[in-house]
DNA sequence: GAAGCGTTATACTAT
DNA sequence: ATAACGCTTC
């Protein structure tokens, strides 16, 4: 094997560590990838089975470049090293003992998915005129609580406001809500973590088993881990040797149960860790550096960070002023394709946004202008309306106690509403198999062959999922021609699907795969293309860099979001955020906002909280003009073209 | 009583 | 773009 590729004194120290349990605190930029990479490489290396290596990432796509990259540097074909997310390892460790667990045939359901069901629980408590919070929120409430592995009601007591008697309905809404799940044989994201964790916890034997498979676990962005996760962890822990990899200045998940006492009590909580940190800054100028630095300085947190780029470049981050959104996307656009027609790669350039909305304006002049894009943190695929329907009928066939599945499938029909779907549901319910299913279809929906021929379609290509996604979007054509303005366009993503199915042997093991993994519309068309230019979230940017970044919408009231507002730890997240965006950049940093409307304009939050408010909290308020290069852009006069008249002189 | 239709509210981040 | 809601029709 070729020795690792270069690593700084720092990196090398802990990537060929012989001690026990270490903590590597890694800033931005300073090679933390990298580094595991090199870890897993040594300890191959030193004559440890890769079978017997465990790695953790936060996100798949980070596990699939991690592998690669691995696979690129010892030579060796097939590395049989297990690398996922949690939610992944978990998963794939409790199918593989299915007596142990028990949940081999469970349906895994995404955010939307939990949220419908949530409304069926909500639906059976709330009274006419009352105020409950809605599924949305009572899905959010509730995961937020069992990834920080507390009960329902304590969390809401201790965390929100809400009085005695609410939380009294939420908690038994909490209650039945784990119950329907069990009845329909549902697994939401939180139960795969939760079962695992729990099994492992409560059974010393099991325990020790799947503890006896791993001697090393690798923990990317250990920052954004949750209570819950820790506790896998933990009981994965001795003999296995943690090497957990994170910076708590980039945790950016508290939203979601995020702790990151995990980074900052690990030597309390393992007695016997070492603490190893990287502080050299290979990506990014000193410009983009000072600026990110001087972000973090502006906290009343001490974050002790100073970041300090090796290259010698310095180039400071543009900071541009636009009319509107519409200009500001109309510039980027214009800049991407000039520098595109000067040679450069559209993959080096990368556009950051807060929020999925706010990029709006933007993707549509990026169609316009046909430059080829894909949108990590779009809209998934699978959560589109016409492929819902298609999946409602595919998922129906495979779990009858699917009800989510079933009512999607069963009102796609004319004739048949929630409440008729309701009472069949009831039905299939006591049902063993899709055979029992169908015959009882067919003496109570009688002279309704449309509904029943679905399922027989399905049941039959059932091996073949690419040929059962085809053959049953043909049948539902006619059906949802009507119900979409937009088929045609809609009718390509079903071809989509067939095409992504083609990699899986089976149609369930393909869908829990893209629900674990969701992959935007944007990013199932460019499947084959690799020079795009890369649309993202903040959120969906962790990881990753490019030569040339441009984050949008830098305005008022979107930093700190203006939802954030008035908690305090959620406005210094906020800050993390706009810190994670901006030291994504290697060469370039472009930061464009408009400022006319001095906030954000038309949602529900702007009445509540004042353009004054935003702009008060706005990270950029006072900032240091030596920072960055500042211009206004104004509008260019060729796009004054929209008038059909012309407004008369008064001389 | 259930289905279907038109109008209106809603939109942060995501395994 | 989609879900929720209220109202009309079957």
């Amino acid at each position: 094997m070729k020795e690792a590729f270069e690593l700084n004194a720092q990196q090398r120290a802990a990537a060929t560590w012989e001690g026990g349990h270490v903590l590597v605190l890694a800033g931005a930029g300073t090679g933390k990838t990298r580094t595991i990479i090199a870890r897993a490489a040594h300890l191959m290396t030193s004559g440890v089975d890769p079978a017997r290596i465990l790695l953790l990432t936060f996100t798949r796509r980070a596990a699939r470049e991690m592998v690669q990259r691995l696979t690129q540097l010892t030579g060796q074909e097939k590395i049989p090293l297990m690398a996922g997310t949690f939610h992944h390892f978990c998963l794939y460790t409790m199918r593989r003992m299915p007596r142990d667990f028990g949940v081999q045939d469970a349906t895994v359901i995404d955010r939307d998915d939990q949220v419908q069901l949530m409304k069926l629980v909500r639906g059976g408590y709330r009274k006419k005129g009352e105020q409950l919070p809605r599924a949305s929120e009572l899905v959010s409430l509730c995961s937020y609580a069992r990834n920080t592995n507390q009960p329902v009601s304590e969390y809401l007591q201790q965390h929100t406001d809400f009085d005695e008697e609410t939380i009294e309905k939420i908690r038994l809404m909490a209650r039945d809500y784990e119950r329907r799940k069990r009845l329909n044989r549902y697994l939401d994201y939180d139960d795969i973590l939760f079962l695992f964790a729990r099994r492992l916890h409560e059974d010393e034997a099991l325990k020790s088993r799947i503890k006896g498979f791993y001697d090393h676990i690798l923990v990317d962005e250990m920052q954004d881990t949750n209570p819950l996760q820790w506790l896998i962890l933990d009981a994965l822990r001795d003999p296995a040797r943690l090497f957990c990899v994170g910076d708590d200045a980039q945790s950016i998940y508290a939203f979601r149960g995020a702790d990151f006492r995990n980074v900052h009590a690990f030597t309390e909580r393992v007695p016997d860790a070492t603490v190893l940190r990287l502080e050299e800054n290979y990506r990014s100028t000193q410009g983009i550096l000072d600026l990110s630095n001087w972000l973090l300085d502006t906290s009343p947190l001490q974050y002790g960070k100073r970041l300090t780029a090796v290259r010698r470049t310095v180039s400071k981050p543009r900071l541009l002023d636009f009319e509107n959104d519409f200009e500001e996307a109309r510039w980027i656009t214009g800049d991407l394709i000039e520098r595109h027609e000067g040679g450069a790669a559209w993959s080096d350039h990368m556009i950051i946004t807060r929020t999925g909305y706010g990029a709006r304006s933007l993707e549509s002049f990026m169609v316009e202008k046909k430059i080829p894009y894909r949108f990590i943190g779009g809209v998934s695929l699978l959560q589109a309306a016409h492929v819902k329907d298609l999946l409602g009928l595919i998922r129906a066939c495979f779990n009858l106690r699917d009800e989510l599945a079933w009512a999607r499938y069963l009102t796609l029909w004319p004739r048949i509403g929630d409440a008729t779907a309701a009472r069949l549901i009831k039905e299939l319910k006591t049902l063993y198999d899709i055979q029992d299913a169908l015959k009882m279809l067919e003496k109570r929906l009688k002279g309704r062959r449309d509904v029943l021929e679905g399922i027989t379609t399905v049941v039959e290509t059932w091996n073949d999922p690419p040929a059962t996604i085809m053959k049953a979007g043909h049948y539902l054509e006619p059906t949802l021609k009507t119900r979409y303005s937009n088929w045609k366009n809609r009718r390509r993503d079903f071809d989509l699907l067939a095409r992504l199915a083609k990699r899986h042997r089976s149609l369930m093991a393909f869908l829990e795969t893209y629900t674990l993994d969701p992959v935007s519309v944007t990013e199932s068309q460019r499947l084959e293309e690799d020079d795009v230019v890369t649309l993202t979230t903040v959120h969906g940017a962790k990881g990753t860099e490019a030569t040339v970044c441009y984050l949008i919408r830098v305005e008022p009231g979107m930093y700190p979001h203006m939802r954030s507002l008035g908690r305090e730890d959620d406005e210094e997240e906020e800050r993390r955020i706009l810190y994670v965006a901006m030291t994504r950049a290697r060469d370039e940093l472009i930061l464009t906002r408009s400022l006319r409307w001095g906030g954000a304009r038309r949602s529900p939050y702007a009445a509540s909280v004042t353009p004054d408010r935003q702009r008060e909290a706005y990270f950029f308020r006072e900032l240091d003009d030596d920072l960055v290069d500042s211009n206004y852009v104004y509008p260019e006069f060729d796009d004054f073209t929209d008038f059909d008249f012309i407004v008369p002189s008064r001389n």
